[in-house]
DNA sequence: CATTCCGTGCAACTGAATTGCAAATTGAGT
DNA sequence: ACTCAATTTGCAATTCAGTTGCACGGAATG
């Protein structure tokens, strides 16, 4: 349940925390703050804003680039330890603008040269997905 | 040379233009559009955003987006074929901020679910560097 | 040489995201 | 339950990267 994610993170669960949290958690897809924003209107940008910075320094959630204007945001699923990416791929439709989550597709962490400390990976496939290409 | 390159790929080489693949091909990582208009200031940045836009269109340059505030842009040095981009993986320092190219590190690109086309690829680890790390 | 086209640079605009601040809410102690 | 301090919220204003409108100027064309 939501409010338990948010204590174990040690963030107070707050009304419009556990809407956000729900709405992300209800997509199966990762959401751009617009998204979020157009699901759930009684909650002002600036809270959604300041929350996912919340969350993110919480470990809960991590940011994928996927090409289009804005950064999108999605739930991790690991536990999280340090480390906070969900390692799994993600296609962004360069037509309809979705993105998918290729869950089945994992990421693989090339080894390093000498020094490099891997942190998180952000791995997007752009092209044009199922519906738009028919 | 520049002049070449640009018109290969049908690209009038003006003044402006030279000087922005220059600034791009000096670099041994990929640019920001603030960092070219640092490189370049006699340049404006409409011309910048501008050129940019072209040299995409035409195949010459491709994007990245490491996790910085910003987009960066790296030419191509593969044969540009449609498909456009360079698979080599980046590495952004999320200390330093900068973006290293791990020309070694090949990306592979998996089997996508049927249906999906894929056209392009970005594939950035983030962490720290070895002298950030020191 | 005249005309058209294209590139350039300035300024104004756009849109996403963030910040300042006052009002509302929360929860800790009594 | 009641009060008070601390936190959170929502609005408005701001910031910032990037883009667009437009007029000037130089290059290409006939």
């Amino acid at each position: 349940m939501e409010e338990e994610l948010l204590r174990e993170a040690g963030i107070k669960p707050t009304a419009a925390r556990i809407l956000i949290m729900r709405a992300m958690s209800a997509a199966d897809h990762p959401l751009s703050m617009a998204e979020i924003g157009d699901a759930l209107e009684t909650v002002d940008k600036s809270v959604i804003s300041r929350t996912l910075a919340l969350f993110r320094a919480g470990g809960l959630i991590h940011i994928i680039q996927d090409g289009s204007e804005s950064v999108r945001y999605e739930l991790c699923r690991c536990s999280h330890a340090g480390d906070d990416e969900d390692l799994h791929t993600h296609f962004h439709c360069e037509c309809c603008g979705r993105t998918f989550c290729l869950k089945d597709i994992p990421v693989h962490v090339p080894p390093l040269p000498e020094g490099f400390r891997a942190h998180s990976v952000n791995y997007v496939i752009s092209g044009i997905c199922p519906e738009c290409l028919r």
